[in-house]
DNA sequence: ACTGACATGTTATATAATAACATCAAAGGC
DNA sequence: GCCTTTGATGTTATTATATAACATGTCAGT
């Protein structure tokens, strides 16, 4: 047991935002039903083990997890379902720390950005929308027609800059 | 030869910008100089590939090149070579391809996005000022302190837009 | 020439991601 | 209810990306 100390779903601070992780789970149902998709037992468990994890996490611990709880032990088996809830806006990868994380507002499309500490490997998920039309208009410029973007800030968290050394 | 068609290093108009190939190679060495670090032959080779690339180039497809010139043929010669042109503001490393691109502004610090098409596989490095300030200012609202960050949109560039289907 | 710092090269290994195929389960037509 | 079609899950094997650890070589300062 890695998080011992939790209740209802929750380990921490950081995860008792405005949203529930059962809350999340029950957006997440509904959102892969109006994709057309099914949000099977290795997703769903995929996704609760993404949001039960304090930074992001590679697919290979995502992996290990599955395994342990006698889903599949082979790679596929994590990138598949990963793969699945960065298509289906249930979370994101991180492609600076090769990792995936749950996404915080999966009730809404957005784009986002990512604040990364370099200090203590916290991921944290940001309001892009500024952001997002700051690279509208240099996309833009450059006549470019822009899908999707990846925002990935490397930096320090509040809490490890208030620390001590 | 890879490219057939080139005259004076160059061999299409995206390489004809303002920055001649030989006056990027030469900043390259004075800032260098001026960062107490030596642009060996290896570095400026690699720089002289990735300039003469037309999208980013793998460490690996780097490496093949280095190696066929009579440099090592091991990943680590390529790596190296390429990290140090990061470290040293020469060169970017685009993250979602896992490849690397010669700078295309090595004058001056910046902050660099860039503009990556699905299509044609062309990376283009654009301005990002405005960008740089909107993502400082949310970090600094979410109380991060701001080190580096990546910025990498997606999409089709002009050409591809205008070319048929 | 000697020394210390850095550069280059190697072998070996770690880490991340996908291809290709077999089997299984759900959804829909009849 | 059966059959077919599609999609999901699992496997083995392989590819791709990146780093660790170490030996050798180069060069500036003394
Ligand atoms: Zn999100
Ligand atoms: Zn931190
Ligand atoms: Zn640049
Ligand atoms: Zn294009």
């Amino acid at each position: 047991m890695t998080s011992p100390m939790h209740h209802d779903g929750f380990c921490c601070a950081a995860h008792s935002g405005s949203d529930s992780m059962a809350a999340i789970l029950e957006t997440a149902e509904t959102r892969a039903r109006m994709q057309g998709a099914r949000l099977t037992p290795v997703r769903r468990r995929t996704l609760e083990i993404l949001l039960h994890a304090h930074g992001a996490l590679g697919a290979y611990e995502v992996l290990e997890k599955l395994a342990a709880e006698g889903y599949g032990t082979q790679p596929p088996v994590a990138y598949r379902a990963l793969n699945f809830l960065v298509e289906h806006g249930l979370a994101h990868r991180i492609r600076r720390l090769n990792a995936f994380t749950a996404c915080a507002q999966p009730d809404h499309d957005h784009r986002a950005a990512f604040l990364i500490c370099e200090k203590c490997n916290s991921v944290t998920e940001a309001d892009a929308d500024l952001l997002s039309r700051a690279l509208d208009q240099a996309a833009q410029a450059a006549g470019f027609q822009l899908d999707r973007a990846t925002i990935e800030a490397v930096g320090q968290c509040r809490a490890c800059q208030d620390a001590p050394e």
